[in-house]
DNA sequence: ATCGATTGGGTAATCGATTACCCGAGTTTC
DNA sequence: GAAACTCGGGTAATCGATTACCCAATCGAT
């Protein structure tokens, strides 16, 4: 460690200003020092400090994201994305996990600030509990929401129309011949969950079925797993079940076949993502996907444009979803809805 | 942005040496003066600035991890372990995928060394290609490789003991009364799939079973659905499959029950990680478990004594796996294996 | 009363890179 | 031929926090 400018100036012959243009290009050397300067550095292996730059330049060429968890794997594909986004971009990514805290998600916020991130991208946890951190961090740095954002509007978001979503998988099940429609979801923490939850309302009373009461519980596997055999023990099976993210639909889907019910035939499951193993289900699944890709650069293109504290009115970008019809509900006319046979084994 | 310690200096009245002992408590003040550079701070909403921190004390209380891809569960379990495990000892992670590959893993090591970084995780992609990034990084910040590793021997390492598990895997099946046993595993370009292999291919001789050409792809469910597919062609199917790890071991469960196989009472399949879906494939997967916990927190405290270039040898902690037995594979006479009847629905 | 020791505060150097500013040499222009 | 410019190099300020070093005041001991 510890070769600096000053060593590659000294070996050039040369001072630390001259050393320094002639490395940045950002001021003519001449070719001779331009020439001794770059054998200097190669030399001895000089490399830049980028914690002198940062400080010297106020910009540390980092963005900070912080998301619920990395062992969803809806978020680790944004993350993905967002990373893939900056791939050319030259800033780095400084990855945070919240782990579904807002004690924790506050600590990380906290820190990524005292590092002094050029952005933050986020995805924050609890939709009342994450909002003083989250808009104390927008008026310091450039800050947009992805996926779930908190209310109170200080902040930009992009994320996908999670109601226009869930009407999309009612009807779709409506439309397969569903006249009781359950949803599965998660407790009321996060603003997906809550749209979620208001689209299969508002979706169900429009087209005249029944709203039934939600099962509400977390976006997880074994939360499926329990909701189906909740279903179960409640004796009559409803004919569909859309469910709010596709881990609690193939756990459902486990819990309900465990039990004996067939699906599709007995009852129709619809999951919301698609990403990650929703292919792997067994039948694969048919769900509401995402546009992960777009909702990553979308959100990494606004952080470019967002000024921290700006008074501009909050943007929200709602990007329209769509429909992957596989095998956990039935088909509808060709035309209505889009089929998709990815995902078998054969 | 922007109030520093000289701001809050100013605004109690004190010099800024004062203010910094006021508030880092390193050395002693008159309680007057500690109480109104306290409120000062407070009041102005002082953060002390990580990046001016860090060039003055040459030390950034960061770590750099680095693994192939966050979207294989496995190292997500792996980072999720490893940053519990830094939770409190005031360092952050700073996390990197190389999307598996050399030049990108080059790149990522590269900037979290101008980063300054104060130690390095890594689980290098290729056991080749990754070498000179990985011994160039090590010489200049402690570093310990988890899981995959180069050859060529300068750094530590921490992981588990492949061929063991693959060990366990393969008297598991053979116990089981399986007489031909396959390997399904990855093309060697990491030591884990190197050792898989080696692993199956001495336990499988020193048994007495046939070694059979293995099938080489990738460590995903592609490779497994793929893996299986060649399986049925090729017209009779061997008594078991181990594979390298869950993802294909999912697959190849998935391709061989559309193709009309029966798991395990045609074919036994054993997979390896046993961290996130393998308890949500149908029948729930007999695996090779990693103590990955035990990984991380080892990896940890292995960081903590590794010094840059330390000329000492490397060391090599290889910690025992241990086999957990579902359903895709004969269970055997209580007290020969590890019985678990996690992952089903019910 | 005087001399050391102790206490606690302030001044300025430091970390490494960038760049504002200055200066001298060479060119151009009238 | 001199003023005005351009070009390219060097010196030192700057970013913000920490701390080596210095100094004045106070205390205790002789």
């Amino acid at each position: 460690m510890g070769v600096t400018i000053h060593d590659v100036a000294r070996a050039a012959g040369v001072s630390v200003a001259s050393a320094s243009r002639a490395l940045s290009g950002r001021r003519k050397v001449t070719p001779e020092i331009a020439e001794r300067v770059a054998r200097a550095a190669a030399e001895l292996g000089y490399q830049p400090n980028a914690v002198a730059k940062a400080l010297r330049d106020q910009t540390t060429g980092t963005i900070g994201m912080v998301v619920p968890g990395i062992g969803n794997p809806f978020f680790t594909t944004i993350v993905e994305a967002v990373e893939r986004e900056l791939q050319n971009s030259g800033t780095d990514l400084l990855l945070c996990a919240s782990q579904y805290s807002p004690q924790v998600e506050a600590r990380r916020l906290e820190t990524l600030l005292a590092r002094r991130v050029d952005g933050l991208i986020i995805s924050p946890c609890d939709i009342e509990a994450s909002v003083p951190a989250v808009l104390d961090a927008a008026r310091r740095v450039p800050l947009v929401q992805v996926d779930r954002y908190i209310e109170g509007g200080g902040a930009d978001w992009v994320g996908v129309d999670d109601e226009a979503g869930l009407a999309l998988a009612v009807e779709h099940v409506i439309a397969g011949g569903a006249r009781s429609v359950v949803f599965a979801g998660s407790r009321l923490e996060s603003s997906s969950a809550r749209l979620r939850l208001s689209g299969y309302e508002r979706t169900a009373a429009r087209a005249g079925v029944e709203v039934l009461p939600p099962l509400l519980g977390a976006f997880t596997l074994e939360w499926g797993v329990e909701a189906g055999r909740r279903l179960l023990d409640a004796g009559r099976l409803p004919d569909a079940v859309v469910c709010a993210n596709d881990e609690i639909a193939v756990g459902l889907v486990r819990s309900l076949r465990f039990g004996g019910a067939r699906v599709p035939e007995d009852v129709a499951v619809v999951g919301f993502d698609d990403v990650g193993h929703a292919t792997m289900c067994d039948p694969p699944l048919s769900t509401v996907r995402q546009p992960v890709e777009e909702m990553a650069s979308e959100a990494v293109r606004l952080l470019g444009q967002v000024k921290a504290g700006d008074p501009r009115p909050a943007q929200r970008i709602a990007i329209a979803p769509r429909l992957v019809v596989r095998q956990t509900s039935r088909p509808v006319a060709a035309g209505t809805a889009e089929e998709e046979q990815r995902g078998e084994a054969g």
